[in-house]
DNA sequence: TTGTAGGCGTTATCAT
DNA sequence: ATGATAACGCCTACAA
């Protein structure tokens, strides 16, 4: 199988010149039927391919999608990648995905190293220290489209596309107060997050809906790291009349949360209950698993990401008005 | 900040030609001091940087690595493909990720794509219908330098880094005889996989050091789908003298075997112990966890993955001897 | 409808 | 020690 063969000599064998060759491989409407069958017949029997190396450099395109996320071993995150990887290998584009660890630092390094090799644009779930964003508005400047997905910085009009946290938050209140549950604590994220707001406002629109009264000793804020759920839960288990439910940012801040309460033997009766977000498959093996949580779309997510960055990219110069997309979460009961 | 200069530009602002210019940033011997300093200085200056298309193309080399893995939801590859992500970088190298999902129609494909791509090597870990390699011994052919980690090809000298999982698997054998267990079960993958005659060798000479004897009705082979680990359990479970541990070849295999147990409410008392591979995070939030777990060196072994594709595409032609690498597993107890 | 020619940014060969 | 030149594979005015 296979030499590996240029336009050139494609031409050669067919008595063409590889202009012409080019052509009616790129469906140019001056070539003839004729000719580009001809083409068509050889480059397919020859497996011809071009040399992407040389379409980048030639194009200025590198036919690759920049994308920044926190982590990897994040399950949702893993997923997603999945999802934009699918779209971009079937719109023959290569992706270069890159974990910031939450490392602001390594962010920037990434956007300049993304720069450098000419991404054609960049899809990014930026990290929690990030607030200012000059990197991505740099890329944007160089005419690198840039789509945000699941973190957005704040205080700017931005292609965005997450879940529908605002409203899972909603059903999570609306099934907690469904069970009885008159104190319901939220355990929200680091409060410079937009999805942390997204949250309190479904929070507290859920309360509403739910003629309950709001307190502000109910929430707290944790960085989502275990030390950082301990500390909110401390808050919350301290209050003279502490939380019977919990609705957590992450499942696993749940799961935190729950074995701090188990470690300082401080189960109550009945225990306090949790929803989180995420739906973790895990969350099977539990025999106390969390009472429900939150399933977010990752896939769909990560595709759809990739689906608006690639009809900016295709946009070029044609200004495209930032959108937000949410896909909603679907509450699971667990138990 | 920056425009974006080219060789041609330095090359006019300092008034020599550009090939001065390129072999003084490439460090050639011919190249006064003098002169490498003033161009350094320049390209400092103007933050210049090559176009990694135009490298590329003339070069004929991308710069980039072909990883090819089973699935990243899998948390032992969505840590190993970080250590092999940062040590390519680090080398100035780039990663193209895909998930294979043990599918081997979708791994002949990413051969492929990733030979038109004009990758510089590949790192895999192969699919689970994997036999038949002859889409690898192709990349090698046409120069493309293949490393396998964690799965590997069968009869066939490779370059190959994984865990030692023969090793793993006697000190399992060890711990479990030491607490007393003489009937010790042992869930083995598929039996196509290399990692499965390991264990079984493992498990073998386990057992021997310890003066147990050895009963092939104690072992069974699963696809690792929680279906087929429910059907080894119950294999194992029927037997008139049942295991009274069972090591298993991954984590899951051994929540997926305690899960059924209990749906079936076949618990024992003392209960069955289990100790798998990969002492996965999760596992802290059980309540009745495994009672050990072989700790891999995951983002270890992606790095020296890296490290030894990297030495033979560094190495050309001078053809390498093909080596092992192994890294330790440890037995952490967990309850 | 097809062909000619030039160039993208870099490197490598050969001459100076 | 440096410079001129060609070439990598492809695309695209422009000419025929």
């Amino acid at each position: 199988m296979s030499e590996t063969y240029t336009l050139k000599d494609l031409a050669r064998m067919l008595r063409m010149s590889p202009s012409t060759v080019s052509k009616a491989l790129n469906d140019y409407p001056t070539i003839s039927d004729m000719t580009r069958q001809r083409v068509r017949e050889l480059a397919d029997r020859l497996n011809y391919s071009p040399d992407p190396a040389a379409v980048s450099f030639k194009r200025k395109k590198s036919f690759t999608l920049g994308v920044i996320i926190p982590n990897l071993t994040d399950h949702f995150y893993a997923i997603a990648v999945g999802g934009i990887e699918e779209y971009a290998m079937q719109q023959g584009y290569k992706c270069m995905v890159c974990q910031h660890f939450e490392d602001l630092e390594r962010e920037r390094d990434f956007c300049r190293m993304l720069e450098r090799n000419k991404v054609d644009g960049l899809i990014v779930s930026i990290s929690r220290s990030t607030t200012d964003i000059s990197h991505f508005r740099h890329l944007e400047e160089r005419g690198i489209p840039v789509v945000y997905f699941v973190r957005r910085p704040g205080a700017e009009e931005t292609f965005y596309v997450t879940s529908n946290v605002y409203q899972g938050t909603i059903d999570a209140v609306g099934y907690l107060a469904g069970k009885g549950h008159q104190r319901i604590g939220h355990i929200l994220g680091p409060p410079g997050l937009i999805a942390t707001a997204d949250r309190l406002n479904g929070y507290m629109d859920g309360l509403q809906r739910c003629g309950l009264p709001w307190d502000g000793a109910l929430t707290a804020n944790s960085d989502l790291s275990e030390a950082g759920t301990i500390q909110a839960m401390e808050q919350l288990t301290s209050l003279p009349d502490p939380p019977t439910a919990i609705i957590t940012f992450k499942d696993y801040v749940a799961l935190d949360a729950m074995l701090h309460l188990k470690k300082t033997k401080a189960t109550s009766t009945p225990p306090i209950e949790f929803i989180g977000f995420g739906n973790l498959p895990m969350l099977r093996y539990l025999d106390n698993p969390p009472l429900a949580s939150l399933e977010e779309q990752c896939a769909a997510i990560g595709r759809r990401s990739a689906e608006l960055l690639m009809s900016r990219i295709t946009a070029g110069n044609n200004v495209m008005i930032p959108e937000a997309v949410l896909f909603d979460c679907e509450l699971k009961v667990l138990k």
